[in-house]
Formats: structure tokens, C-alpha cells, sequence
DNA sequence: ACAAACTTTCAGAAAATACTGAAAAAACAA
DNA sequence: TTGTTTTTTCAGTATTTTCTGAAAGTTTGT
């Protein structure tokens, strides 16, 4: 193997390692952030198998946390005609990941704490003390700001690549 | 005790819950989450006893995770004159509280990945291969990405709520 | 219908993370 | 200095999360 590949692997697995580490932070777990990186920078698509032998680790492990990939959207399913097994090809378009990953975040975390904070919200609304004034005053804050993040992250989430640049250069204006 | 109070009881403590298990799902810690929570929540300043006992944990984890708020900024510590122990307050505006999650996690985690992420592009600078060049053009796309959004937060964290506010409402016309 | 190729599930094991409780250190008062 | 109160640390334990490997399930070809 040449010079040049050794050093991209190198520089690849640097990246795969990084970015399981940015995903634990992130409430991701490591092995999903890791297949992602992994297929982010892989020239071709990679069967189940490959991803195990790359990557070192169990068969059910790779299932599991590839299919979470696809439910994410951050990956898909490719077939190869004449091969029977599946193959998987990463979204590489950076703007379109973190589109997905908003969108999925909101549904899956945002809207249910925003129901609980409603609750909470609704349960203190004709409380007649200080306390429960302050609660109440205190969960409608919480209230407008996370709705107002949520309705940020659809709308980004619609948005295209190209809408999202020149909102950007807006902002920095 | 009265009706409303336990009503109000049962309201905080349903979100004191939630935002433990919002906090574990972005990679923060549980107990802190409910710590500051607690707080968000309280009418007075406490005392880590006071803490202990609400959450029914032990000395080791309040003490802890107080300190990691404080870290955080967002409690501060507070003395009451003729008492020896310290007390802890909790920032309370959702917008201040924004801004330094947003600014803590910036110099926690996105800093180091935009290290990575230049290292990789580094290393894989003249490369001549196709695997090569594209791997080196992911890499900068994740890098300019990564460091836009590290941009923005930083431009967030240093704005007034007020600002924001405006700034909101240009986004959404 | 059978067999081969591949995917899915899941009980138990391993690893990572968080917590306890008690002891040590530090801060303060007399 | 000595005793008292409060904070801090940390080894050991408990809990949670993740992973393995093998068995069961499914699909496809003959």
C-alpha cells in the first residue's frame, strides 16, 4: 500500500474516532456517530460486514446501529443488482445532515419536554400564591423559548442550502 | 400544608423529572439536570443539605454536580451573612441560560472538533489520489460548516435578549 | 420443498457512567 | 491551639448503557 493511502487511512480514522467522540457528547451513542464518520468518507457504499471488520465490532452491533442510522435519515439503503445483501451510502452533504439531525432531535426530544412544560404551565395557572405565580411565570418562559427554538429549527429545517446562506450573511450583517 | 401547595409540589417535581431526562438525552448529566431544575424552580435559595434531601441523593453527588453548575455558570453561589454555609441561586432568564449553555459547549466540545477536523484537512492536503481529494473536500465542508456554526454561537452568546428578540423577527418576515 | 444468503432479535456480558458514604482537608470561631 | 462546621475528594459500589454472539427469522434461488 502506497505512502498516500496509509496517511489518508490514517487521517480517517482520526476523523471516525473525533466524531464518536462529538456524538457521545451529544447524547449520540459513539458506535452510530463512528459507522456514520466511517460512511461519510468512504468512497463507495459498504456492506454490514465490511463496517463489523472496519470498525471491529459484532455483527449485531453494526445491524442495529446502521438501522438507526437509516430511521435518522442519515444513511440509505443501496442494492447492487446481482448481490443479494444490502449496502449503505452516507448523506455527505453537510447542510442536508445537520437538517436531518435538527428535525429528528426536535421530534424526538423538543416537542415532548414542550408538552411537560405546558403541563406544568396549565397545573399552576390560577395559583394564587407567590410561589405559585413565580411557577407559573417561570414555566411560561421556558415555555416561549423552547417553542420559539422549535419553530427556528422547522424552519431552518425547510429551508435550502442556498436560502440558509444568504439568511446567514444577513445575520452577519 | 395546603391544596395548592401540594399542587405545586407535584408540578415542580414533574418538571424537576423532565428536565433530567431532556438533560441526559443531550449528553448532560442527569442529577445536574435536576439540580438545576430544582433551582430554576425554588423561591429561595438552598443549601446543598436542602438539595440532598430534595432529590434524596447523597453529599458526594450534590456537591458535585453543584460545583459543575457553578462551572457552568448557571447557578452562582450565594452566603447569607451569619450563616456559614454556602447557598446556590440559579440563574433564571432562559435567554441568559441559553447563552451559556451555548457558550460552555463551544469551548467544551466544538473547539476540539474543529481541531480534528483542520488537523484531517491538513493531512490530507496534496493528496493526489481521488480518495484523497475527496476525503480532504469533506473535510473542509465539515470544517467550514462546523466552524460557521461555532460563528454563530459565539454571535448568539454575545447578544442582549432584547437584540435577539429583533433579530427574530427579521428571521421570521 | 429445501438450502443458502442474508437480516433481525435478544439474553447475557462487558464497559461506561454515575452515586454513595466516609474520611480527609479546609475554613472558621473561641 | 483546639474543637466545630462545612467542603472536598475518592475508592468502592450500583446503575445504565452498549455490545456480543448465537439463534431465529426472512428472502431468494433451484
Amino acid at each position: 500500500m502506497s505512502d498516500e493511502s496509509v496517511r489518508l487511512e490514517e487521517a480517517r480514522e482520526e476523523f471516525v474516532t473525533q466524531w464518536g467522540i462529538m456524538g457521545a457528547q451529544w447524547g449520540i451513542n459513539r458506535t452510530m456517530a463512528q459507522i456514520h464518520a466511517l460512511l461519510m468518507t468512504a468512497p463507495e457504499v459498504m456492506s454490514t460486514d465490511e463496517v463489523m471488520e472496519t470498525l471491529e465490532i459484532s455483527r449485531g452491533n453494526a445491524h442495529t446501529n446502521l438501522k438507526d442510522l437509516v430511521s435518522w435519515g442519515l444513511i440509505r439503503i443501496v442494492t447492487k443488482k446481482g448481490e443479494r445483501k444490502e449496502f449503505f451510502e452516507a448523506e455527505k452533504d453537510v447542510w442536508e445532515i445537520f437538517r436531518r439531525v435538527a428535525r429528528e432531535r426536535k421530534r424526538r426530544e423538543i416537542d415532548p419536554a414542550l408538552e411537560t412544560l405546558r403541563n406544568c404551565k396549565a397545573a399552576s395557572e390560577e395559583m394564587e400564591t407567590p410561589e405559585g405565580k413565580a411557577f407559573h411565570d417561570q414555566m411560561g418562559q421556558l415555555e416561549d423559548f423552547v417553542s420559539f427554538a422549535s419553530k427556528m429549527g422547522d424552519r431552518v429545517a425547510s429551508m435550502q442550502h442556498g436560502k440558509a446562506i444568504k439568511l446567514a450573511m444577513k445575520f452577519f450583517s
